[in-house]
DNA sequence: TATATTATGTTACTGGAATCACAAATAATC
DNA sequence: GATTATTTGTGATTCCAGTAACATAATATA
């Protein structure tokens, strides 16, 4: 289903509603929202409508039942559990990241090779590396938060796929290959920053663009190569 | 332009290339390349074709040549100068973050309102937040990582934008608002994680999707609410 | 050199998401 | 209570990324 989009522009209308709800608004209009969140407000009430979520034709929608109704589609009556994979840089941030605990998020265990780094961090108990597969099963927990270097990362994903996990949150710079059923979610960071480059030095200036670029080159690039595998 | 999605891939590719160049392939097809990136070979090709990448028909591509012709294409000539600004969780992980360094990122400098913070970090040497837009204009970057807490990521994305930014990465969650030329890149990573959650519990079973779930709830949410503004 | 094979490059097509447009409903006003 | 104003909810439309199809080119083979 495409309704990943959508699903994310919910979770980000519920921050603006808390922010909303923060400086004294009872209410809200789809064009508010719209504008908090960066889109249409024909976007918010298609979004809406897909959820079956109702407001009230000229009052608008009142905030805390618009807020009780994204909790319930997002299953958020209950605290989720996860666990967190890899202590290094990325994995260390994660595990004293404030954003999760506010949005019932909770992480309830990381685990890591080196034992320099089972010390509880943040409240956080921290285990080897063994103790992965039976924490999962016994704990029937089945989302993780992936923080391991590269060379592990899809060797660690066969673990947690092997445990029951469903949904994995990616930090390595890698496609994990996994079954169909069990969600991956991968964030690169240094992907994410080059494309972001690559805007501001092309889309910025009018003459600096793509199609100047492309008539810059000269026609074919790559011509007469004999290729070969070793 | 909606050829984000585009970029994204054409980095991913080059991640597998790297890869591939490691144990031993001179060459790839669109379908070796599809495999490794998670894509089709149409796609593949339609994303060079798209930027003008050339082949060979029937020999595919030199990694090689490919290689220097994405790179051209993302300008990665010369290395890429972004600046660090907040020394918090994120912040700091990103600091110390190996995966730029390889692709020719260079963060010159990080920023912090908080005197504790600023010892050098990883050969980063870090300067208070009122040195940033003099810093920015005399170096002449262009590029920042947005990594302070919510409250004062706007005000902080305006000093950016006043300086000559045209690029920021931001890590704080809230939609930033800047002119036209702007470019940026959001990653809220309670949103991601939560969008995933949502996914693992709904999308797993057949029995446990998204038309059963609405159909549990009995009609319309939320009805005869009186609403008011205080 | 002619033929068969294989992989590219691009055009045509498809599906799904975003936008538009408008009917339906509710609140406010006279 | 009738009328007007305003905002939702959703069917119709548009647009665009992803897919499919196929013509083209290069290589291998006989």
């Amino acid at each position: 289903m495409g309704e990943n989009k959508s699903i994310l522009r919910l979770l980000q209308y519920r921050s603006c509603l808390e922010r909303f709800r923060e400086i004294g608004f009872e209410r809200v209009y789809s064009h508010n929202l719209g504008l908090e969140a960066g889109v249409s407000a024909e976007q918010v009430r298609k979004d809406f409508s897909r959820f079956r979520i109702k407001g009230n034709k000229k009052g608008g929608y009142l905030i805390e039942d618009l807020m009780v109704a994204l909790d319930r589609t997002f299953g958020k009556i209950r605290t989720q559990e996860v666990v967190l994979v890899g202590l290094g840089n990325i994995g260390m941030a994660l595990s004293n990241y404030r954003g999760f605990s506010s949005k019932k998020i909770d992480i309830v265990a990381a685990f890591d090779m080196d034992p320099a780094k089972r010390k509880k961090r943040n409240k956080i108990a921290v285990y080897p590396m063994e103790k992965l597969v039976t924490f999962l099963r016994e704990r029937g927990i089945h989302i993780a938060i992936l923080a391991v270097p590269e060379s592990q990362a899809q060797g660690v994903c066969d673990l947690l796929v092997g445990a029951g996990v469903r949904g994995i949150m990616n930090f390595a710079p890698v496609i994990l290959k996994t079954p169909a059923g069990v969600k991956v979610n991968s964030i690169n960071l240094s992907n994410e920053l080059e494309s972001l480059i690559y805007y501001a030095e092309n889309e910025a200036g009018p003459e600096n663009g793509l199609m100047k670029q492309l008539k810059d080159e000269s026609g074919k690039i790559m011509k007469n190569n004999s290729l070969e595998r070793i």
